[in-house]
DNA sequence: CTAAACCCTGTAATCGTTACAGGGTCAAGC
DNA sequence: GCTTGACCCTGTAACGATTACAGGGTTTAG
């Protein structure tokens, strides 16, 4: 016995807002669903489950193409699903030269922070690197770039 | 002597857009530069300087809004510049959370990649784990979950 | 003198989500 | 009954930073 829950029930479930699930039902991610006499939204568990897998998706940092992607994979069950690994491998290798872009921005922060407590803004070196910043130089000793002012 | 370049000009020796360039303007980090009898316009040294300062901020990560107040902290050399170390730690902090989650997620991934090649899509893995994907299993050996359907 | 390359303004797209405005519907308590 | 609050509907705009137009004017090189 499937029940109709409305859309904020469906929202509660999921963890989906309401505006996301209606959002995703005007991409195409979600089929239409049966509408109440007052035109309200009702779903079944199949769409629970649907919303789910997108939330979930998401969660993963995938992007609702992908997912769109891997939904019309899921309604074709006896399509060959290589292609869902395409999907998630594509999408971890762009995770990690995110995180090692990320990485190395955070390695950079971390050489000039706390470089001017107390100082006057003149003599800031955070701003003075930012002037001055030369995307080759990684390196605590290249002193001659900062001293170039 | 400080030339007069066109914003193709800083365009090329900065490395922004001549349409970031003008965003930039609008949004009230460059002062608006001087205006040639056609209506181009035209900037001196200081604010292609300037203009590096946004790019290399954005490079590091930092949003414009706090590109913003670095700006105005330089603009103030008198002014204490601790307000700078707080927003390059702050973003620090940021980027050290956000690396946090994607390694996450990344880990997440790695655990579903590579498990169906060949299959259909009915047995896959991937799509399999993102219809039942618990949030706080991350564990191998959590067979159950798997098995429950 | 013409074509390419540049510049101008203003608007809309991108991505996913959130926040409205302006209106309708349904349950509870009085 | 009737009101109050919670819910639902549609459509539009905002977020952040950038890109991509459209539609028009200007400069520069061949």
């Amino acid at each position: 016995m499937t029940h109709a829950y409305r859309i904020g029930e469906v929202a509660t479930r999921t963890g989906c807002s309401p505006e996301s699930i209606r959002h995703y039902e005007k991409l195409g991610l979600l089929p239409p669903p049966s509408r109440g006499e007052q035109g309200y939204r009702y779903y079944d568990q199949a769409a629970v489950e649907r919303i789910s897998f997108i939330r979930h998706g998401r969660h993963l940092g995938l992007d609702l193409h992908s997912i769109q992607e891997l939904l019309t994979l899921s309604d074709h069950p006896d399509t060959d699903c290589s292609a869902a690994d395409d999907i998630a491998s594509r999408h971890l290798t762009h995770l990690e030269a995110r995180i090692a872009k990320l990485q190395a921005l955070a390695d950079e922060l971390r050489h000039v922070v706390h470089q001017c407590r107390g100082g006057k803004a003149a003599d800031c070196q955070i701003i003075q690197t930012l002037y001055e910043h030369h995307p080759t130089c990684h390196e605590h000793g290249c002193r001659d770039a900062a001293a170039k002012r």
